[in-house]
DNA sequence: CTGAATGTGTTGGCTGCCAATACATACACT
DNA sequence: AGTGTATGTATTGGCAGCCAACACATTCAG
């Protein structure tokens, strides 16, 4: 699928992929791709301008760490992030509620299918 | 909501209002707006470009008409746009159940809310 | 020492929706 | 006659946001 189809929603996937634990850049990529199963394919083009903006907007914070001589940038929710994901995860289903009920408007009551 | 947010999904959105019938620019509008239960409102910027782009696809068909003294342009979907249609529809289920499963991973086998 | 995997990061560009704007007709009200 | 509101079609410039392409560093296998 087209990574350009979560225009909008990119900013809840960051913060849900990171609800669980404290993730790296790399492998907050390879988490939203096995979440996905596979069909949401983030380039790093995308999710650190992204995460950036997440920090200064307080939702996450970040610090270094070495893996032998790796270093690594990881990333964990804060409370604000917390409670934007819970707003994300509400306008989310409001999103698809919206759109799925002009794409697939809802049978008239007593409609058996 | 933001109707930014259908980015991505307005065709869909607007073959699947003219499905039942043809409709003109300004009730297209009216119906959108009424089948997301007021949550979605498009503006004629929004729509008539589309309109005109669907139209030099093969997607839709339009035909002037005159009630009285007022010219109305009504679109209706050709066989084409009907089987757009569909594929909008299984594209929209494809990309909820992507986010969606990011978003609230679903619970391990057996798990007991 | 070469290539692939892992890892972070920036920049220019493009897609696609929208606000603003323009214009026209019809009708109600004063 | 004039003013306001609703109906109706249409265009244009701008901008948000994602991405391809690129740059660079370390580790390990062959």
């Amino acid at each position: 699928m087209r990574a350009d189809a979560v225009r909008g929603h990119l900013d809840g996937l960051l913060l849900a992929v990171l609800e669980p634990g404290p993730l790296h850049g790399y492998a907050i990529i390879a988490a939203v791709q096995h979440r996905s199963r596979g069909a949401l394919e983030l380039r790093t083009g995308t999710i650190y301008p992204a995460l950036n903006r997440l920090e200064r907007l307080g939702l996450l914070s970040s610090s270094w760490q070495s893996t032998g001589e790796r270093r690594r940038r990881c990333y964990e929710l804060t409370d604000a992030g917390r409670h934007t994901l819970a707003s994300e995860r509400t306008a989310w289903s409001e999103f698809t509620t919206a759109i799925g009920s002009v794409l697939n408007p809802a049978a008239p009551p007593g409609f058996a299918t």
